[in-house]
DNA sequence: ATGGCCAACGAAGTTGGA
């Protein structure tokens, strides 16, 4: 089975990408994220055409998230409240940003994690206490079956220094700070591995490139776009990587789609 | 170098991204 992750920054403006990254890449399922798209106006069409069921939590000008999964999913929810109840999740789903169902045995979660803006900003400190919510939704899933968890999405925090490109000043830098990372690690502590470092371990390897600066020209990059893995699931991946090849395209998104192939039917 | 790009909204300039 094949899950594949990608930040499409505006579905609406990247589906022939979209669409003809499917063709030649028939993923079972397919994450995206920044859909930025009401759900009356996302552009079904051209995907069910290809054999897609879709699963859509969109907003209206930012955030938004869908799967795409060539067989029906089950157990299709979207936000924190239907596991965690309204009263702990402030008002966290407002932003359209979780979105999850569960395929042959394997509970998908799909995540636009908040950007944060700047280190020590209120949406820094949004970003920090919506980490804390994230852990008890997952802890949640995972308590429950299939019990086999695949975490991913733009996750907006660098896990380490290998995941940058200029490790400098990156204490002061939004998704490599600190914080962000420690809060990553704590949600990590449920028992979630990720499958990109099970087959690469050394840097260099982005999924993100600033539009500016030539980033991707000179791999100037992040690696943000992650799946985590449940033990089970994480001793079955057979392959994980970045396709760079939707960058180079003209108008591209800023993120490049990442799959991971896991050996189960 | 407090920047450069891109998308949504809406019809010019602001907000957000990471």
């Amino acid at each position: 089975m094949k899950i594949a992750t990608w930040n499409v920054n505006s579905i609406r403006t990247r589906k022939e990408i979209v669409a003809n990254w499917l063709k030649a890449n028939p993923v079972d399922v397919l994450c995206l994220q920044e859909t930025k798209v009401v759900d009356e106006d996302f552009p079904r069409s051209q995907f069910e055409s290809l054999g897609y069921h879709i699963y859509i939590s969109g907003q209206k000008s930012y955030n938004g998230v869908a799967i795409f999964s060539l067989k029906p999913l089950e157990d299709v929810s979207t936000g924190f409240t239907p596991l965690l109840g309204s009263e702990k999740v402030e008002n966290f789903d407002e932003q359209k940003r979780v979105i999850t169902g569960i395929l042959d045995g394997i509970r998908i979660v799909n995540l636009y994690i908040p950007n944060g803006s700047e280190v020590g900003s209120e949406k820094y400190e949004y970003k920090l206490r919506w980490m804390k919510v994230l852990k008890e939704y997952l802890r949640s899933h995972l308590a429950k079956p299939p019990h086999n968890l695949c975490v991913c999405g733009d996750l907006n925090i660098t896990p380490d220094d290998r995941d940058i490109h200029d490790p400098k000043n990156k204490e002061k830098s939004i998704a490599a700070s600190p914080r962000e990372r420690a809060a990553l690690q704590d949600v990590l502590e449920i028992g979630l591995a990720d499958a990109f470092r099970k087959f690469t371990s050394e840097g260099g390897h982005y999924s993100w490139w600033d539009y500016r600066h030539s980033g991707f020209i000179r791999n100037h990059g992040w690696r943000i776009d992650i799946h985590y893995l449940t033990p089970n699931l994480y001793e079955k991946a057979t392959n994980c990587w970045i396709d760079v090849e939707p960058r180079k395209l003209e108008k591209p998104s800023d993120h490049a789609p990442v799959i991971v192939e896991i050996g189960i039917d």
